[in-house]
DNA sequence: CCTACCATACCGTCTTCGGGGTATTTTTTA
DNA sequence: TAAAAAATACCCCGAAGACGGTATGGTAGG
């Protein structure tokens, strides 16, 4: 019997459970096999030198730097290397981002196992996948980012995403510049977002959004 | 030979992805089984029900609805239940909540697998288990530098009074009140703290301040 | 005694935020 | 199709923060 090709994936995540386990799921596919695990984006650049993977799944929230960035950074160093982006949050910003920064897939983590392997075989294989429940959200106010937060403050899908951003510490205009808005319409949601919070400051935002893992 | 007594566990959490591979995870131990997993708080307590679990894995963060007093629900429900929250956040008031809510664990899911089993069979066994890398700090205002990062970054006493202060939301001002001080005080610490940090902006120092329970 | 460190305090300048408006276009929904 | 909601954008102004200095009194250690 001819021996199968094992495809070698690598893990970056800075939850460590979320990553063993992970590493537990995938030792079950007998062609799969997980050559290193990562939680700091610092070390991720020399795992992918040292155990050349063919794939790497990679969490786009890694504790403040930008995963999509490093990722970008990955492939220009590495062509050859395959990266699907996991997420919990479901933003076809993110996954347009992600796709024009010219990586392969993108996962939300509250897909099922089924997709996941799904998705790690499709890219393995040379196409790229795309989770289509991120970019066919038909209905915002129904479940646009799987919490209900949103909805029982009457928060906007806009006003979601710019709490988002501005969790990640960016200005007004950092944001314009991110989402390709004005920074004056920035200022606005802000404003909105205050009011429907009772809030007034950046400092209860960056609580409220952490709180409800924004 | 006698047949091994094996626990029952239930998993509660919205990441499906997290949970299959927990459940994977956990698979590889013979005298653990998951008896169920939920997705959605509002299934929880009927999971409970018809599953009867000896243990209940739980995430604090169930999209919106507070885990620990879903918890609290099941406990007063089915007392011989046990509890172990699941938590991406290091916040010691989060720890106590659980805690004094009769909860039976809390782990942060940046804990190795190691530690996970060690709190399931620890709980399961009797006792509580509560992640000491959070509660190691047991009077945060008195002793900041019981934890490491205080020593590590060089931070005085009195900044890290200040970055709790400014994680509060107080301005220069109340803070330069609360603890008579002259507002222009406050400012040079904050610069110190900024640098010593390598940051620019509150929300990235409202973010260190939670991830380190400030 | 000298050095290092901490806590204290002030100054000036520039940027960003907060809160007050108003208004247009697009999308959703009733 | 009309009304409502969401997203877009601009104005002004005052408050607060960010960042560059400088300086002084106290205290601990070599």
């Amino acid at each position: 019997m001819l021996p199968e090709p094992v495809s070698r994936i690598l893990l970056i995540d800075d939850h460590r459970l979320f990553n063993d386990a992970l590493k537990s799921l995938l030792n079950e596919q007998p062609d799969l096999t997980i050559c290193g695990q990562v939680f700091k984006a610092s070390d991720a650049i020399h795992a992918v030198h040292r155990s050349s993977p063919h794939l790497i799944l990679m969490d786009i929230n890694l504790q403040g730097s930008n995963g999509i960035d490093l990722g970008k950074a990955i492939v220009s160093d590495y062509p050859t290397v395959r990266i699907i982006m996991l997420t919990m949050y479901n933003q076809p910003k993110l996954l347009d981002e992600t796709r024009r920064a010219g990586l392969h897939g993108y996962l939300l983590k509250d897909a099922g196992t089924t997709e996941l392997l799904r998705a790690i075989r499709d890219v393995l294989g040379g196409t790229t996948s795309f989770d289509t429940s991120v970019s066919s959200s038909p209905t915002p106010t129904d479940d646009p980012f799987g919490d209900r937060f949103a909805s029982r403050l009457n928060l906007t899908f806009r006003e979601v995403e710019i709490i988002a951003l501005i969790r990640e510490g960016l200005s007004n205009e950092q944001i314009a510049d991110r989402i390709h808005l004005s920074p004056e319409t920035v200022k606005t949601h802000r404003k909105n977002i205050h009011f429907k919070l009772g809030i007034s400051k950046v400092t209860e935002l960056v609580q409220f959004a952490i709180k409800n893992g924004i």
